[in-house]
DNA sequence: CTAGGGTTAG
């Protein structure tokens, strides 16, 4: 009777009711609104042992309000609802549906919904209504075949339910889920009755396909549409990397369209995040704080990511302290371990993982994907075999192939090539591309050129389109004085296509933002922007920057024509934009889409310096705070 | 006493 303390608010309300002076309430509301506060499995228990004791299981009403709170709260368990509901005498069809839905939920057991309901026609002779199949074709959309979803199809016409609303929207969702959008669509197309929810699902169901433009014309030939048919174009545009489209969309809602809500606002964060568009996540923070969105953990995830991204690290493990009270979910804590990842700050990541701990919050493989990031750009090893060793024995966590990649990555990089490989033999998946580019990239780094040969070769037959991979491999060759050899594959790079994505570079000045790509001159302001280029190039080299002309060996990513050169990447002109057109001290923030390339590092070290400058450089895969001559990178990356 | 739509992180 430890936990009696815990039970005495379920237990002395339902007495009451069973006392027989009523209170002043209708008292079969009462038992129900406190078994819906209960909090924690034990309290399910201690509510689940007085509904025994009192009969009142046999009620089915109260049963099936036992059985969703078991099923559908986030302590409960889906089994002990199995368990319960088995133990029942005479189901109805009512416990029934709610244990196919409580099924559905979950991609692993959606298949016990089928069961359920083959139960439900075969043993029990009970006719299924539009419940049912609601329930049954999410269970199919999510995890079953087309074989369940055609039976169970052909059961709710035989009954005649396949014209209701619900029922036809949930078979267009479920061909959507799978992917047969035009599947879905001929069901619209054929349905009696449509609502706005058919249209949301087929907008949906294009966005899910990354058909944007189809997703555009329903959305436009909607006859109404709501907060989520705005918010699911937003997020596919996120989704496809169409961040600006997002921005204005997210714009043309606030104007014309309904009320933004929390998910439109989690889109619309990602968006300002890959953006670097730090004024317009700011006014979204606003926009929260002023209590137009209730704050949730995602949102606050968000709101962190975006710093983080906007290179505003400090700000964003601030916004962290700040979201007291909405740290029982994983994700604020994976983006703030991830933020210090990104930026280099593996101490403060661990810290965060340790307070993690104490807090009692299970971490997940996100959480383990940033920790083992962090330790390889602070060159922890050990912190990070630990790391990695600690996932399955202590968390039940499998590590997948990216936390592979992650270990190839921290032990390759610190030059332990060899365990980084004996990983990659040991792996229980097949090693993917991206794996061994990673230990290709060490052998790089440490001038392996026989590892980095042979790793080059195996990556090349595995992807041969794989640029960033190819020019790497050229690059050992070349660093090893075998010139030939390198040519050869340079030319199967030009022979290949041209896939080669080129450089580009954005800055965001005001809330509009300017891209640059290698070379560019199409931008209204080209020829200042070239005269400041030669002038800054002149002071740089004063202060003593040599370009690295010839280094192809850092030059990984960026294989930009010999012509084109150096001073026209990208970066460089969306920083000397930055300079031109922002006051002195300003911090200028840039985004690149591939990696920095070492004569741009070196450059930017010099430009932070020459003209007092803080510059954040986010590429591909981390950031470069450039202050004062110096990068945090510690010019490994 | 049951229903339907959409999110985050590498």
């Amino acid at each position: 009777m430890g936990h009696w303390p815990n039970i005495s608010p379920i237990l002395t309300v339902t007495m009451k009711r069973c006392s027989p002076f009523k209170g002043p309430f209708p008292s079969y509301h009462k038992p129900i609104s406190l078994l819906d506060s209960c909090k924690s499995m034990e309290q399910i228990k201690q509510a689940h042992a007085h509904l025994i004791t009192t009969g009142l299981l046999l009620s089915p009403i109260r049963a099936n309000k036992f059985l969703e709170k078991l099923a559908f709260s986030s302590f409960g368990s889906i089994l002990y609802a199995r368990q319960v509901f088995d133990q029942i005498p005479f189901p109805d069809l009512f416990l029934h549906n709610t244990m196919i839905k409580a099924h559905s939920l979950s991609s692993t057991s959606s298949y016990n919904s089928m069961i359920i309901f083959r139960s439900v026609v075969r043993g029990l002779s009970l006719t299924p209504n539009r419940y049912t199949f609601v329930f049954l074709f999410k269970a199919c959309g999510n995890s079953l075949g087309l074989l369940e979803g055609e039976q169970v199809r052909v059961h709710a016409i035989k009954v005649g339910m396949e014209n209701n609303v619900f029922v036809t929207n949930a078979l267009i969702g479920m061909y959507a889920n799978w992917g047969l959008v035009e599947e879905a669509r001929r069901m619209f197309d054929c349905s009696v009755e449509r609502d706005l929810y058919s249209w949301n699902i087929m907008v949906g169901g294009y966005v899910g396909t990354g058909d944007m433009d189809r997703a555009l014309e329903w959305f436009d030939r909607m006859p109404e549409r709501d907060v989520v048919s705005w918010s699911t174009i937003i997020a596919g545009y996120v989704q496809v990397g169409c961040f600006l489209e997002a921005l204005d969309l997210f714009h043309k809602m606030l104007q014309i369209g309904p009320k933004p809500n929390e998910f439109t606002l989690v889109s619309v964060l990602a968006a300002c995040a890959n953006l670097v568009a730090l004024d317009q996540g700011r006014w979204i923070h606003v926009y929260i704080e002023r209590g137009e969105i209730k704050m949730n953990e995602q949102l606050l995830a968000s709101l962190i990511d975006m710093y983080a991204k906007c290179g505003q690290i400090e700000f964003a493990s601030k916004v962290f302290c700040n979201g007291r009270g909405l740290r029982r979910k994983v994700w604020p804590w994976n983006a703030v371990i991830g933020g210090f990842s990104m930026h280099g700050k593996s101490k403060e990541a661990i810290e965060i993982f340790e307070q993690m701990k104490l807090e009692k919050v299970s971490p997940n493989k996100v959480t383990f994907i940033a920790m083992l990031n962090a330790c390889s750009h602070g060159n922890m090893v050990d912190e990070g075999r630990g790391y990695f060793e600690s996932m399955a024995s202590c968390y039940g966590i499998e590590p997948e192939i990216e936390h592979y990649g992650c270990m190839v990555d921290l032990l390759g990089r610190a030059g332990f090539l060899d365990e980084a490989e004996e990983i990659i033999s040991s792996m229980p998946m097949a090693p993917d591309a991206a794996i061994w580019g990673a230990l290709l990239g060490a052998c790089r780094i440490h001038k392996d050129m026989e590892r980095g040969e042979r790793i080059g070769k195996i990556l090349k037959e595995m992807d041969p389109n794989h640029i960033g991979c190819c020019v790497l491999l050229a690059n050992i060759y070349s660093a090893s004085r075998r010139w030939n050899e390198a040519k050869v594959v340079r030319e199967e790079i030009e022979l290949n296509g041209r896939k080669k994505i080129p450089g580009c570079s954005s800055i965001e000045l005001n809330g509009v933002f300017h891209q640059f790509l290698v070379g560019d001159r199409s931008h209204p302001q080209t020829k200042q922007l070239y005269l400041f280029l030669d002038e800054m190039t002149t002071k740089l080299k004063i202060a003593g920057y040599v370009p690295q002309f010839g280094d192809v060996l850092l030059d990984i990513d960026d294989e930009e024509d010999k012509e084109t050169a150096l001073s026209k990447h990208s970066e460089k002109l969306a920083i000397a934009f930055g300079l031109m057109n922002t006051a002195p001290q300003t911090p200028i923030r840039i985004v690149k889409n591939l990696r920095v390339c070492g004569d741009c590092h070196e450059a930017t070290k010099f430009i932070s310096k020459v003209y007092d400058r803080e510059i954040i450089v986010r590429d591909r895969i981390r950031y470069h705070h450039f202050k004062k001559g110096i990068c945090s990178c510690k010019d490994c990356w």
